[in-house]
DNA sequence: CCTATCATCGAACACTTGTTCGAAGTGTCC
DNA sequence: GGACACTTCGAACAAGTGTTCGATGATAGG
């Protein structure tokens, strides 16, 4: 439901959200209280609740409107491009730009997932599985047109997201490259490992298949 | 400081640590309340003080516990082997075989990274910048080794650890392929990823490379 | 068997938490 | 200017938090 017409009430919303979004992002959710809030927003600790009926609800607003917008302009994008492998390009370069540009909210998102109750956390986890679908679907047909074969593509979906999404762990945008420079790292260093590299099948790769850790180990 | 001697202390201290990382890894660091440890550990909750100081400081114990044990066994399976790409490897296989045999003790260290104080979080960060230098240095002398060019370091290695260690998000022992499937998934991914594929110089990636998206896009 | 050390416990404390409620302020249209 | 809905607030509540303390049970050595 982004880009709407923006009333006071609206606006507020959205301000309250995001200065939200930035302590959560800061201090962590759980450890965040009511009175931070109110504190950030310079609004009185009632005064919150005429936006939302609890603190879980601002969590969920939160990830649901970025998550939304995410998916949103994700499909503004690729539409009409028909090409998987530059669709997929697009995607990448989407999801960083948002992160990078959004990193308080994205944050949020990509840590506190499991924070919220079952109810709102299915509403959410449903717009999340239909992204995380198309970026294996994508990846299923990448690999068959380019005859992808010994790559378990849960695995490569799955090691994409985790590429983008750690970045809010270490990523300094006054220190590291910039968006455009990390996507294209990011996007070369995961579309040529997912293509394969035949220089790779006669070195050192499989000649040490056989694992050297297959029992299980237990720390304690 | 792992494998002790193992005095009765001891073993109870590790039961007690195994314990309540269950308990974080499945209802997060701050609402697990010293009573949920309590209950799960089916000791009195002034009976668990006698083994740590404070809530603080049992997170840390475990996140020290599990992480010096990484690392120790890291050194020892790395000693003598000389080839980068192979060292590299043999890392990435200890740290998903780690990862996936105490995957709650892995989740804490991974999600409460920021959940405690500025004292112990250093103590933790000094071991943990260890091996992510470990790890980065690898990345450069392969790099240099092989002629890769065009590829940030430090966003190859924090690739490297987005993928390794977001899988407490997704894996599921139960459905997805075995450790050594998925170390052997990743390390190809990752490697043949840094590598690089030449088809792909002359294909998509370059042909895009102007970004989309350059503008600061912001989403509310 | 006695004693000193280790290990565990119940009860309580001081404090913070999220949330509610009725009232008061604010702006807008007739 | 009066009426009405929209927005904000202070004060309070009940519940849950991490932690402490003095006392009691267990254990092993002499």
């Amino acid at each position: 439901m982004p880009s709407e017409p923006q009333s006071r009430y609206d606006q507020k919303l959205v301000y309250v959200l995001k200065t939200s979004a930035a302590v959560f992002a800061e201090k962590g959710y759980h450890s965040t209280s009511m009175r931070d809030i109110s504190r950030a927003t310079k609004m009185s600790l009632s005064g919150l609740y005429y936006y939302f009926n609890s603190k879980e609800e601002l969590l969920f607003l939160i990830q649901d409107y970025c998550f939304s917008t995410v998916i949103e302009d994700c499909r503004r994008l690729l539409d009409g491009v028909q090409d998987p492998v530059r669709r997929l390009k697009l995607l990448i370069e989407n999801h960083l730009n948002y992160f990078v540009n959004n990193m308080n909210e994205m944050k949020v998102l990509s840590h506190e997932a499991n924070s919220i109750s079952r109810e709102l956390f299915r509403k959410i986890n449903t717009k999340k599985r239909q992204y995380v679908d198309l970026v294996m679907s994508l990846l299923a047909e990448i690999a068959r047109e380019n005859h992808v074969e010994r790559v378990d593509i849960r695995v490569a979906t799955f090691s994409l997201f985790g590429m983008m999404n750690w970045i809010y762990n270490w990523y300094d945008p006054r220190k590291d490259v910039d968006v455009a420079g990390l996507s294209n790292n990011i996007t070369r260093l995961f579309l040529s490992g997912f293509l394969g590299d035949k220089r790779l099948e006669s070195r050192t790769l499989d000649a040490g298949s056989e694992s050297h850790l297959d029992r299980a180990v237990s720390i304690w």
